[in-house]
DNA sequence: CATGAATGAGACTTCATTCAT
DNA sequence: TATGAATGAAGTCTCATTCAT
């Protein structure tokens, strides 16, 4: 490694710092919107000058990369475990919806911001993974689905592609209202949301 | 009709205009965010010059504040209509959720916009009564689960907030995937989202 | 005279209305100054829209030109008058002093604008008779004020340009908070002006 | 001192740079008037641009606003001793005439910013203390010389608020021509102009 | 004569970013 | 590591002006 290492994705020495300046980054974003935010807020809630953000890195732009990037990192590592373990169907549903409660209440602010911005940031192609995730997702949870509606524990009358963006969005919005911390742990969050999902809300008759 | 009324709106006796360029708005707001998007950006796509804009509009927000108010008010005489009918608590949501995807498929970009945008707007004054909807909103869905639960219509091992939340959520994503002349009519897409939240994905046992 | 006589200076055939406009837009350009005023406020002022004042003016320029140069050309005229007259330097004085606070009352607001404007205004070339106009004031009171000392009228010991800019202008701010039609009549401010610049104020030993 | 002291004006830490900024800026709106002046011409008379002025400052309006708010409360330091100190009424007005022609010689530039721009932004709340000063200011003088009637050192038979009007303009208008540095020292011009104010322009007879 | 709509230049302001200290 | 000051691009908005009707 030469001796001239240039200038961002400054020192690996100090990981402490940048992961504490991501997470303050994130709950700005996730509050105000990324476009909304400025670099100075983040640097007033960091404790700092805007200036300073720049020893950490390189701009605006990677501190969101490295958000997004480092959730969908750490969330597919839960996603795989879960698809390698060769549950049957409802029972991956189930897994996959609770992980994602997981998720979300330990990156809450990742996930606000992925739900709101991943749209307009998938033209980028610093970007480019985040279409890449939302198309392993799909076939995740599609082809669960297809396995539970061909193996008859999901009902066959509904559309397929309907009924994944139900889930989907059902799981993930929850996002934007989940304060970590509250009534709530996040798998009795899940439960709660699986039994309504897979059974409704009417009564059975 | 006196020569002196200014005030801003400009003249509101070619409303026709305002319609058309509110409709540009809506859809670039919706397609890129309304901070994201330029004033430039909305005139290019109603094919005049950015400074244009200002004849018709007060400003970029009162361009937002048309375009999410005139929404509500239009959703709200759906709404309104619905809970003045009498129906017992499943035909109520029945009924409201098909409002719903109607306004979407009129409205599709107001309600992305709203979605998206209304958690920060609620702070500026101008904008309070997305609040005061937000509050109307929450009674009509939460009085009506109740009343289903106390009539035995609805599980009552629900939180009834989070199923609150739930139906909600479940409803207006749909804004964000919807394309207006799709496959799916806004009453088809109702039947089967009701489908699933009334009675699950999962096959009956 | 060609048939086709272009458009502006447009008909001298309506004068009356021309006149009206211009007091209405000096009323303006006095409360507010030239540059703050927009010509949408001198249209509301007239009860029509912005372009309709482009049938009767050039621009906005043009408006302030006619204003001002009607305003000196009048002055003009009765200062020659009483030039003309061969008056001693004292009788002089008073007799351009009441000219004056006679001017003010005829065109205070004209007045106002050629006060705060005219500064800046001498750069451009359309106005260099501003200046041409100032030294000719200058030349008149100076050499009056001078012919006062020569004769013993007025007092030796006074630094004679200083006195000149004394009475000038004692004079014509008078136009920053004369309302026409108030208390007093422009003769009786006169001299009590008169009074005070060529008595004093204090009480005589 | 504490590290999150962010609020406007900038940092007080530098006071330097400020002032520096706020003379040219005066000087600039001084010669061209505020409205006409644009942020560029301050900014090219710093040697900076445009936008660099915004580390400073939050607004053209709040640079007007310092400028204007640290003459005045300097101006009335100096009032308010020459108030507190006891003199008779001719005493008095002698000493605030030479207070302001020294005041004129110090802030020439917030002078004549004051009188030409006072007017139009009394209407503003941010500037209402240029109306209270405007009042404290009337009293001051108005008081003076109704004393001086009252003791005889002053002429009875003169409109006493046109006399005040003409003491006050009389001294102030100057700020439009002075130029620190001349042939006159302040306390010399203040001379001359008390001599005439006091006992006129005419040969005694 | 006047309106309604648009133009285009330019204003104030914001903000990500840089860099010497 | 952090600060203070500046840059420069871009954004929102204003306004004098034009012109077909």
């Amino acid at each position: 490694m030469s001796a001239t290492k240039k200038k961002s994705q400054a020192n690996a020495a100090a990981p402490e710092r940048r992961r504490e300046l991501l997470e303050t980054a994130a709950e700005v974003f996730a509050a105000q919107g990324y476009n909304a935010t400025t670099v100075r807020q983040i640097a007033d809630a960091a404790g700092m000058l805007a200036g300073s953000l720049y020893y950490h890195f390189d701009s605006k732009e990677s501190m969101l990369d490295e958000i997004l990037s480092s959730f969908l990192t750490e969330l597919w590592e839960g996603y795989d475990t879960v698809l390698a373990a060769g549950l049957g169907p409802r029972e991956t549903i189930e897994a996959l919806v609770t992980e994602s409660f997981r998720e979300i209440d330990r990156h809450r602010a990742a996930v606000a911001i992925y739900q709101k911005e991943s749209r307009h940031l998938t033209d980028l192609p610093r970007f480019h993974y985040l279409a890449d995730s939302q198309r392993r997702f799909e076939k995740a949870w599609l082809g669960t689905l297809e396995r539970g509606v061909a193996g008859g524990v999901f009902r066959a009358d509904l559309d397929i592609r309907l009924a994944y963006r139900f889930v989907r969005d059902t799981v993930w919005v929850a996002a934007s209202w989940y304060r970590p911390g509250g009534r709530h742990r996040p798998e009795e969050i899940a439960r709660q949301y699986l039994s309504m999902v897979l059974d409704g809300i009417a009564v059975r008759p």
